[in-house]
DNA sequence: TACAAAAACTAACAATTGTTAGTTTAATAG
DNA sequence: CTATTAAACTAACAATTGTTAGTTTTTGTA
């Protein structure tokens, strides 16, 4: 199947210029430029731009939400689940960090029942990760902070890992883990 | 001076579509029509879409920057400087989060002169929370964690807060500080 | 080698883009 | 009241947009 090795190869050149430029700023003809060829010839293969954006996104939300709920349902201590979230945002970076970017600036380009999906998706992630940290304060394992602060900082600086972590040296999976669990559960504080 | 007041309009209006779409997405007629005008008028008032652009970033850029060297600068501890720049985040969210989200976004579509002119800002300001962070860690005021993910981590999170801090209540100055210091400086974990 | 399918091409379209020119209305100062 | 200026308007432009139609080239297989 050539089809389908040509389409991916358009899904990620396009990655590549979303995140660089955003999806409105990029044409059909920067992608197919970057792919050397015309831009007409990228609809042997993708129906049209929207398409491209939803494959970018849509499948790494599904991830999102499909590793989330299993944290969730685990019976993990609450650091634990925080750790395993960490964990999950880190992986994806270091995988896709184009598809994260176009995900985390250019979902309000989706349409209809894409859009819809996409923010239930969302909705439903910060829900269950808020419900972590709820029980994590429930059970005395995390400090008596306001919740919401909590939730959003923490996701938030997890969302924009793609923009810096490429940026120095030696940020494996390994180190990124450590250093975020020790900052989030320990502070900065010596 | 009605002139700089229907500017500074056509400026706000134009900050608040462009966090919901991004730049590039709005067009000169959607700005005229959320202002109850013809495209065309606007140029009575700004030069060019760019113009508006530029207006909306840079002033806030230079605040950011100025109030960063006054901190650097200044003989606080170190966690009084961190506190500093956490407050600093908050009351330009607060007061204009707006700008905040282009800034973040679309700073990428400024040109030229203004474009590298935004860049060195941003390259300075990170630099300067790195040496606070450097400069904790050696005197021992900070742990010895990787200083790279505690700059971005913290900064990452700092800057998009404009994402969700008017979410949830009662996430006035006082409460967002005290409970962004005390994530950041003891951790989640009790 | 021949042939079908895949994937490129050229040319063009209708719509939308930022912007300009020229004109009319509204507001203000003498 | 009048003159000036600010600020709106209509109409249009040239360029760019995503996309389609029809055609040619390339590729893989029998």
């Amino acid at each position: 199947m050539k089809i389908t090795d040509r389409k991916a190869e358009i899904v990620a050149v396009s990655a590549r210029l979303f995140k660089e430029k955003g999806y409105s700023a990029v044409t059909m003809r920067d992608i197919a430029q970057a792919m050397d060829i015309k831009a007409a010839s990228l609809y042997n293969h993708i129906q049209s731009k929207q398409e491209i954006l939803v494959l970018i996104i849509i499948e790494i939300a599904e991830e999102f939400t499909s590793v989330m709920n299993e944290i969730v349902n685990s019976n993990l201590s609450t650091l634990e689940k925080i750790e395993k979230v960490i964990q999950l945002h880190i992986k994806i970076t270091l995988r896709n960090s184009d598809a994260l970017a176009c995900l985390n600036n250019d979902w309000m380009h989706l349409t209809d029942d894409q859009l819809s999906y996409f923010i239930k998706m969302r909705e439903d992630y910060e829900q269950n990760f808020r419900k972590i940290i709820q029980e994590g304060i429930q059970n005395g394992q995390l400090k008596k902070s306001n919740q919401e602060v909590m939730v959003y900082a923490i996701l938030s600086s997890l969302r924009t890992m793609y923009l810096w972590h490429s940026k120095s040296k030696g940020l494996d999976e390994k180190t990124l883990l450590k250093s975020f669990t020790s900052l989030y559960f320990k502070g900065l504080e010596n």
